[in-house]
DNA sequence: GTGGTCTAGACCACT
DNA sequence: GTGGTCTAGACCACG
């Protein structure tokens, strides 16, 4: 599990964990009935609280990505991989139509903004 | 002063009102020393507290938008459009960014991110 | 009656109005029973809320600058120039110190402050 | 946390705490990455309102001197002595560039006002 | 009338 | 537990 955790930024960390473990399962790094990482040696590699691993955990099951067998642990469901693609392209694409509608509402010109953009992706 | 509240998003209403008062700027429906509506007389319109709508005009004011004379009003700051426009696109930055980390931590290759991006600027 | 407000600094009109009749008392510019300008009159004058001036001569009169006639006008009562100049002298005393002991607090060097200073005076 | 609260001063309570915290830094009995007290807690031990306290701190992260995180609480920001110098200086500055407009307001000389300072600075 | 401060308590999100 | 937001109402100072 090599998940990482980014402290300035304003994603909360649960949520970055989140998302990590759903491109994980994207990727095919973590498959049907894989064993997730304890709460506990998460938390301890990571060094946060467990309790936001576990909140962490709660939203994936919440959305069906994984199952959670009382004092056995936490496992990938049998997940539908094209559903969950589609599912994050969307949300990126939503993210990146409100910046680029924002953009343009401040006035700035297409151009402007692609070469931001380009400028932030080159890094 | 046609400001719009949206309860039922995150945002929180104070930045709302921030945000929609350095538009109204931005755009010109607001000119330098214009008053803004008084901080009571706004929070009864919108229905909102009135510590509420101050906490908006302190962060304007912080932020170098507006001055504020002491029971007289607050009025829009002069020479602000340069600032306002380094704003924005610091703005416009910081979400692009977002959105961009976010589409790696699910895993999606930056070629992919930028073909998306391209689709809905042309689009 | 040259009285000057400065609108852009953190001084309170009424008491600008204050300190410059005390001081043009003090000169010798308005004796014992002179008669001061009506409030509307330096109202109009200073461009200002006919409420502030009277602020000010009320704040006169408490001190027992002035004395006001009902109907008849504001009169310089009889004054100890004397008094007041040790008082204005004590009021400034007052203030140079409290700002030389900040700027000890903050650990700056007496020279440094002094320079500070002259070049205020100089500025 | 030796925070003095006088009630009687007109300084506001958010003031004094954001006085008292910057004195801290100042002298380096708060360091780098010290966690102040929480907003709860101090507002508890001062007996004010914790949003007084609220008030306070989000002054000092407005002015660079403090990170806070959410759900974790607020810390003293990195390599901000040279910025609090500059801040003290100008506070400074201000003050005594105050007086000097108040002893002018009083008609008293410049040569005077100089000798009253030096008076007291060697004093 | 205006802005400036403060209170006491509520609800929410994050750790 | 932490900080973040919001309310409804109070009192003060300035114009």
């Amino acid at each position: 599990m090599k998940i990482i955790i980014n402290n300035s930024c304003m994603v909360p960390i649960y949520e970055q964990i989140v998302d990590q473990i759903k491109s994980l399962i994207r990727r095919g790094e973590l498959k049907e009935n894989d064993i997730l990482p304890s709460v506990r040696s998460l938390s301890r590699e990571l060094k946060i609280s467990a309790l936001t691993v576990k909140k962490a955990y709660d939203s994936l099951e919440g959305q069906g990505f994984t199952v959670t067998v009382h004092g056995k642990g936490t496992y990938v469901a049998a997940a539908n991989r094209e559903l969950l693609l589609e599912e994050q392209r969307k949300e990126l694409e939503a993210d990146l139509e409100q910046a680029i509608q924002k953009g343009r509402r401040y006035g700035i010109s297409d151009e402007e903004i692609r070469s931001l953009f380009e400028l932030i992706l080159e890094g």
